[in-house]
DNA sequence: TAGGCCATCTGGTCCT
DNA sequence: AGGACCAGATGGCCTA
């Protein structure tokens, strides 16, 4: 009856059958019981289709008071005696109903698009392994706290305490995704490889130990995993050092866990950099800009239980004992504007 | 097959 | 009265 109004299968069913349950005896179909909002429709989806109150979902008394069912012990229904759910009525209720439906769906989308704008100015993102709502607002909060603390100095960008403030309380293959981000840096264009559909749910553990608690980071898979793919937008967190003396300087500490304090915020001289599989970093006439820099495995924890390495980038194999700053590979420099990344 | 994630439908509540 | 928001519920899709 319904046409569709968008892709998904059960947009707009349901909803004539749902009427046709309102001709129903209101009370229940077997008794007197409460009706609440969790009785539903054998089968169908959705619930009973009922408006307390509402004088278009008052329902067809036809047969009088409703009947005993044989229980004589069940109350009365109380109130006043509804009146028939007639044809007209039904329709405007179907008419209401369609409106709010749309509506409904309507004002999900602009949620969703929020959560994908949210998505894209991430640290780290993948085009083939989307983040989840709720590990991207995860994410987001600790990405915040992750750059407050490092605002206050207690922390660098490129410190292990930061990856661990950002992987807090992510699943494994978010904290995965974020590992293979910052191991992949700027050269890592990844694009649709076959095994990027693997580093969705329940992949290969490579930081284990990432609860909601503040663990280690720790290997926990006894083989090599396989390297989980996604892009790190490094220069998210390399506008910080340039922000010392800059617009971020009056920000004063934030309190991840009180969330209070925090002063009004001007905003970054430049836009978040938002850069996804294709790494595009075209700021680089930012005042604050920075080249990307890349992890050592030890900050992000791709060591075993003996410290060894167990995944490492393929392009920058580099000794664990190796500050950062000593291996930085020389193509590392500040890329031309409207660079991309990748092959 | 179980479990996670998602889009959608739905009724209730609050607000304008 | 109607819209926004919310939470509960369903079924579909996907992956391990």
């Amino acid at each position: 009856m319904m046409a569709k109004l968008y892709g998904r299968p059960s947009e707009g069913a349901e909803l004539v059958s749902s009427l046709e349950w309102m001709d129903d005896d209101v009370s229940s179909p077997d008794g007197d019981e409460p009706i609440t909002a969790h009785r539903y429709r054998p089968g169908g989806m959705g619930h009973l289709g009922r408006e307390l109150g509402s004088e278009d979902m008052e329902e067809d008394e036809e047969e009088g008071e409703e009947e005993d069912h044989g229980d004589g012990n069940a109350p009365k229904r109380r109130g006043p005696k509804r009146k028939r759910m007639t044809k007209a009525r039904q329709e405007r209720f179907k008419a209401r109903r369609v409106k709010a439906n749309a509506r409904e769906r309507s004002r999900m989308h602009g949620l969703n698009d929020a959560l994908e704008n949210l998505r894209s100015i991430m640290p780290c993102h993948s085009k083939t392994q989307k983040l989840s709502k709720i590990e991207t607002l995860r994410l987001a909060r600790n990405y915040i706290c992750a750059l407050s603390e490092a605002l206050e100095g207690d922390q660098s960008t490129e410190s292990r305490a930061f990856m661990e403030t950002l992987c807090k309380g992510l699943s494994q293959p978010t904290s995965n995704l974020l590992a293979g981000c910052l191991q992949l840096g700027p050269g890592g264009h990844i694009e649709e490889r076959p095994e990027d559909r693997q580093g969705g749910r329940g992949g290969p553990t490579i930081l284990g130990g990432v609860g909601m608690a503040v663990g280690p980071i720790s290997y926990s898979s006894p083989g090599l995993p396989s390297p989980p793919y996604g892009t790190l937008d490094s220069a998210h967190l390399l506008h910080l050092r340039g922000m010392k003396g800059g617009a971020y300087e009056s920000h004063s500490p934030n309190d991840c866990n009180s969330g209070v304090g925090t002063p009004p915020y001007d905003g970054p001289p430049t836009p978040p950099l938002s850069i996804g599989s294709n790494l595009v970093l075209k700021q680089e006439s930012s005042p604050h800009y920075l080249p990307p820099h890349h992890y050592p495995p030890s900050s992000i924890g791709l060591t075993g239980p003996q410290g060894q390495v167990l995944y490492q980038s393929a392009r920058y194999q580099v000794p664990l004992e190796m500050p950062y700053d000593s291996y930085r590979p020389p193509h590392m420099a500040p890329p031309q504007m409207g660079t991309v990344y990748g092959d």
